[in-house]
DNA sequence: AATGGGCGTTGCAGATGATGCAACAGGAAA
DNA sequence: TTTCCTGTTGCATCATCTGCAACGCCCATT
């Protein structure tokens, strides 16, 4: 639509690329130096390049900063909402969201059953965190000395007989759950509730929070439950990709050093 | 500069801060809505803003791609290099550069002594992990269930009196170094070598690497190499300032989760 | 169902502001 | 020194952006 911010904003990945010199510049964009020399200094007065003392351009600082300030303005729960309650509005059980917080599982969001029967939790309140799916899934994506050493440091109550019993058991599910994408807690917290969770995951690929649907034995069974499984997952996955600006959110893969 | 690209660069910070309608951003702005219109759209074009389902713009994906795709194209070697040269032209001494990669840290740059006497070292290879100066500095800067996950994981050899026993020491050492931001190995990889290291910081405050300068003992005591300790810091925080497109670049803190 | 207000969108005419040219400047290499 | 290479500036032209005003849409209100 507009020229010039359209010739402004394609020296950007340009540069993503590496640094160029203003020739360079100007050629691949295919204007003038001269024109390209001002589009520069505009970018250049706002930080978005940077001239490196050997007078080539490279993206600034201002770019890193913008992103970062973006990320930290951002609320998982303004984006989440209404896609938790369209979800809950579609099967009609409860929907928690929940994040991560020293080491701590914390729900942020919770949209209530249409059925009379309740759940005990609250926001704010800290989850079950060795059983409930939520925290399975915030806690399967910490790099993995982190999550063996909160794995360690954890009491396992035993709330039923379907509880996690042990740091042992609590890892290997863990893998589990890195692996699959999503998780259960069949039984593990109040005997006669089942639950399952997806993970909501930032455009970098880490988890920013986890989504659940949870239900009471009485009114759907655990294998009728896992029949929402998908859509579940794709209501997490399009929450994943509003987050982080429609991106393609990238796969679950490991998070490397760089 | 170019009032256009400027106008549409302004916008970017607003939107930072949180969402906005475009009448939000025309006044803030002081445009007219239409104009504030055509420049969103342009930056919409290019996957620099989002435009929630309610309307309201964000800053879109291109923004972080971008970000992170300069990172990945970014060498510290390239950046650093000239810097380590002049370092090297001033003091004389060896100067070291090396990375954390996957348990290791690797020598990844070198400006050899001007004094006869040399060190072993050679570049890509494997630093002495337990007493060197540039090791110290990049594994303090891990998160503290990985470091020590990292420090009972290595063997101690004791390449001199003075080498670090133990994880234990180790830790307590790694620790120190955090807290002053620099770190040294006085004798302890070859007896009559000392170091000072200073780190490199990336725009998000951790470390992308370290560097040192080394000096044998017959050409300048301990005592008097600490003296060029200032300077070899304000060349390690150039070094940052510039790897990060001339940020103000953060303080050493801690790397807290989100 | 009708009315009104809020907000985004479009077409248009005018003028501002971006463009390419050509000439200049400065540094490096020959 | 000369030459070449790359970045920089002044300027005249005209393309492009701007603000206006009118329109359309959706939602809330009566």
């Amino acid at each position: 639509m507009s020229q010039t911010v359209d010739r402004a904003l394609s020296i950007l990945p340009l540069l993503a690329q590496g640094p160029a010199n203003l020739e360079q510049v100007a050629d691949r964009l295919g204007v003038h130096k001269s024109t390209a020399l001002r589009l520069l200094r505009t970018l250049h007065e706002h930080g978005m390049v940077y001239r490196q003392p050997d007078q080539r351009y490279r993206l600034g600082a201002r770019l890193f900063a913008l992103a970062q300030e973006a990320v930290e303005n951002l609320d998982v729960r303004d984006i989440a909402h209404p896609h938790l309650a369209e979800l809950n509005e579609k099967v009609g059980h409860t929907v928690h969201l929940a994040v991560y917080e020293e080491n701590e599982v914390l729900y942020i969001d919770k949209v209530e059953s249409r059925y009379p029967v309740r759940m005990y939790s609250r926001i704010g309140k800290p989850v079950a965190i060795t059983v409930a799916a939520v925290a399975k899934l915030l806690l399967a994506d910490l790099p993995e000395p982190e999550r063996r050493a909160v794995a360690e440091r954890l009491d396992y109550p035993q709330y039923t007989a379907r509880s996690t019993p042990d740091a042992t058991a609590f890892l290997a599910e863990l893998a589990k759950v890195r692996e699959q994408g999503w998780a259960t807690d069949l039984g593990g917290h109040e005997e006669s509730i089942n639950c399952i969770g997806a993970p909501i995951r930032g455009a970098d690929g880490r988890l920013v929070a986890a989504m659940s649907v949870s239900a009471p034995n009485v009114v759907v069974s655990a294998e009728d439950l896992l029949k929402l499984l998908p859509l579940v997952r794709r209501t997490a996955d399009t929450i994943s990709r509003e987050y982080s600006g429609n991106a393609p959110v990238r796969p679950p893969q490991d998070h490397k050093e760089a």
